[in-house]
DNA sequence: GTCAATTCACATGAAAGAGACCACGGTCTAGTG
DNA sequence: CTAGACCGTGGTCTCTTTCATGTGAATTGACGA
């Protein structure tokens, strides 16, 4: 059985030594260029150690500026030395906001809570107050400090409200024994100008902006994760560089680089080569955008579906600039002949506005005078890519 | 020629409905001793 | 007498509709030079 079907890939080389350290949610021993922020997190999470109830806080930074990663760093730090000093227990619970069907509504969030003290609610069927309750009664019933981190708060309020956060300081107020803080992770500087006064005050006692990472820095971030990563010697110089320019690009996001880096080397790994070069990064930079896009068409809705269909339609009919009432008019056409119920146009209006947000059409609201006032859009995707979507939507859709 | 009013084709917001899922408590039914 | 089936009520959640209001510049038409 020596030439199975798997020994040409069991005798060649790897390239990855730990391709988990290449991923972006990989928590390293030591987080660079983050010292500043780290500290100051630290300082703010610390008087848990003495039993002290920790201020609450935001930290603010877009996307891939390190923000998740220092916080896990800083509570698995915090928790070690508790462990070590004895204090009165802490506990630390991350909670990503933006989780589809994990913490997306108030009732989630707090079933998620519970579930995290071995609480188990049911989905749904019951009010959330309910649980609201539950979890009080559950923390107080012993002496500790728990810190909640909430990643990407921002989503969780701009859908339900702020609300629920209000609710969740005046927790803190009502507990006898325990302690709560809140630590809020947000990648939209300008979160808390839509807070309710009340929640700024008590939430915002403490912030920390993580500014972008510029090229060096993540030169420096991909050196160490490829260092650790990648075996060595498959590795040129430039192809780090270049993956770091580009992420520069992106406002400094390190986790495009990092899965540039990674990527290109999966890339190189599937072309039996044994460095990895400039070109595998170009076409790793491809490869992201192709799978991001694809997959996130796969996974929209039918009706959505529909209307980008009908976007890719129209455009190529139509010369000169597409409005929302001509993709309309070509969704309708669609919707006839597959048989699929034709929603208003409200409602497509609304599915337009997410096809912009998800990056694969632009939109532009612009007037034409007395000609009315619509958007204007446009194909984000070209390419490949734009092949590879038209492909699915036509095994969806037909003609 | 100038200027304010008009007008279009939607955008944007708020509220509420439909239908799926579910828990809970009470009532009914059938099986057991 | 009791365990389990069944039902009504009330809850969440997503997708959608309905109703209402907003918007910005091309066009229009009144007006004065």
């Amino acid at each position: 059985m020596d030439d199975s079907l798997f020994s040409s890939y069991l005798d060649k080389p790897s390239i990855f030594k730990n391709k988990n350290i290449l991923t972006s949610n990989y928590i390293p021993d030591k987080i660079a260029h983050r010292e500043e922020q780290i500290k100051q997190l630290a300082s703010i999470v610390a008087p848990a150690l003495r039993s002290y109830s920790p201020n609450n806080a935001f930290v603010f930074g877009t996307v891939g500026t390190g923000k998740t990663i220092s916080a896990h760093f800083v509570m698995n730090e915090l928790l070690t030395a508790a462990k070590k000093n004895k204090t009165v227990p802490i506990k630390t619970i991350y909670i990503n906001c933006k989780m589809k069907k994990v913490a997306d509504t108030e009732y989630r969030l707090f079933a998620r809570l519970l579930k995290e003290f071995d609480c188990v609610v049911p989905d749904t069927g019951l009010p959330t107050d309910v649980l609201y309750r539950k979890f009080f009664e559950l923390i107080d019933k012993q002496e500790q400090i728990i810190i909640l981190v909430l990643d990407e708060i921002d989503a969780l309020v701009s859908k339900v409200g702020d609300e629920f956060l209000y609710n969740l300081t005046r927790i803190n107020t009502d507990l006898t024994k325990a302690h709560l803080a809140i630590i809020g992770i947000t990648n939209d500087l300008s979160f808390t100008d839509a807070l309710d006064a009340r929640v700024k005050s008590s939430l915002g006692e403490e912030e920390i902006i993580f500014p972008p990472y510029n090229a060096l820095q993540l030169r420096d971030i991909l050196m160490e994760r490829a260092a650790a990563g990648f075996n060595d010697g498959v590795l040129e110089e430039s192809v780090i560089n270049k993956c770091a320019a580009l992420a520069a690009q992106e406002h400094g996001d390190a986790r495009r680089a990092i899965d540039l880096l990674r990527v290109a080397g999966e890339v190189a790994e599937r072309e039996h080569e044994t460095k990895i070069s400039e070109k595998h990064v170009d076409i790793a930079e491809q490869r992201i955008d192709l799978d991001r896009v694809t997959e996130s068409v796969k996974t929209q809705p039918r009706q959505s579906q529909a209307v980008l269909y009908a976007i890719i339609k129209a455009d190529s009919d139509k010369l000169g600039s597409l409005l929302t009432g001509d993709v309309f008019d070509k969704y309708k056409e669609i919707c006839t002949n597959n048989g699929l119920k034709i929603l208003t146009q409200r409602r497509i209006s609304d599915l337009i506005a997410e096809l912009d947000m998800l990056g694969i059409i632009h939109t532009k609201v612009i007037s034409h005078g007395r000609y009315g006032r619509s958007r204007e859009i446009s194909l984000a995707i070209e390419g490949t890519v734009l092949d590879n979507v038209k492909k699915i939507l036509f095994d969806r859709f037909g003609e």
